[in-house]
DNA sequence: GTCTATACGATGATAGAC
DNA sequence: GTCTATCATCGTATAGAC
């Protein structure tokens, strides 16, 4: 039931409104991270969002925008993040560990998702991520101080992507809280050292 | 300058005599890990080779043989691994996180190879992965002790892997000896605890 | 602004010559 | 054992109707 003095066109981000763009690029994220690049065919897409072929390429004139639009959310979504690491209660780095938990979290999909088509050779999305890495790792080193426990952080951290990301989920190497918050404390007497 | 003596059909394993077999398995693998899924077509291969499609063909009926003669390698070479890392001089946990660095090394390009498998949807590359994962646990578990301990030292290996995998070698955490030999003192300084 | 129809190229696979 | 057609299928992209 649409509220009836909004404005037709007014932003109603997370509802039913949700503008045909964005739902092209969340099916196309999805498909990514759900299933593999292959899988992810302008007529998957296009299927998933609920759009014809040609309504997609209306809105994404080729595969590659379809990829810039993803890379594009992916730079505010990672600006975000950085700021919420800055101002996590528990401090950056049991923040990081948390957050590179496999999870419902957007971030993470996404994150999934540009991975599939770095893989796929596509070197827009390589950059991406290797540019989120830098951002991720002078944040640790603000905090650690030493370079080398930062950068084990990282490597953990890229470690649970890769697992989430390849393997079947059943094969997780955390799997509960308790897992996660022995982790954080064995990472945290790594930095409280030296 | 082939043996004069041996018989026609005598492994040379390494050698201008490498079957086609080996050599088309190799080329699947090389264009697997140094390229994408994607790059790794049929007629690719073959030409990588040095054979036809046709050819190519005789010795594998479709792609998915292909991919169980990767697969079938990967096996030996894995059990072989887990012999040298019992055995290794330093240790299992030094010689796992040495080993799990990027390099010329075959096992780490087959592992690239099938994680480009496993990508693509492959349950049976995603599989062998995970059986991997299993076999170094243990054998890590064993002797670090702690549980919590041993899982932390796999999500570093796993996190080299992804970054090899995935970012341009430049990016690569870890750059030279004295970061492995950093590396390793930290991490047994984890394990030596608790 | 969205959909249908169609062109075009590339890929996996088959049949059969050599 | 290896190669040369050849085919069917699928994915990207364009043109144009509604």
């Amino acid at each position: 039931m649409p509220s009836p003095a909004a404005p037709a066109s007014a932003a109603t981000p997370a509802a039913p409104t949700r503008s045909a763009r964005d739902r092209i690029l969340d099916a196309f994220e999805d498909l990514l991270a759900e299933q593999s690049e292959r899988a992810a065919t302008l007529e998957a897409v296009a299927a998933r969002a609920g759009v014809s072929k040609g309504g997609l390429l209306y809105h994404f004139a080729s595969k590659d925008a379809l990829v810039d639009g993803v890379l594009e959310r992916f730079a505010a979504d990672l600006a975000q993040d950085i700021e919420h690491m800055r101002a996590a209660p528990d401090g950056p780095v049991s923040y990081f560990l948390r957050t590179s938990i496999p999870s419902d979290n957007r971030l993470e999909r996404v994150i999934v998702a540009i991975a599939r088509l770095a893989q796929a050779s596509d070197a827009r999305a390589s950059d991406a991520l290797a540019d989120a890495q830098r951002l991720w790792l002078s944040e640790l080193e603000a905090v650690v101080g030493d370079r080398m426990v930062a950068r084990t952080i990282m490597l953990i951290g890229d470690g649970m992507y890769y697992n989430s990301a390849l393997l079947p989920a059943a094969n997780a190497v955390l799997r509960d809280e308790t897992d996660v918050q022995q982790l954080i404390a064995l990472v945290e007497r790594l930095s409280a050292r030296d």
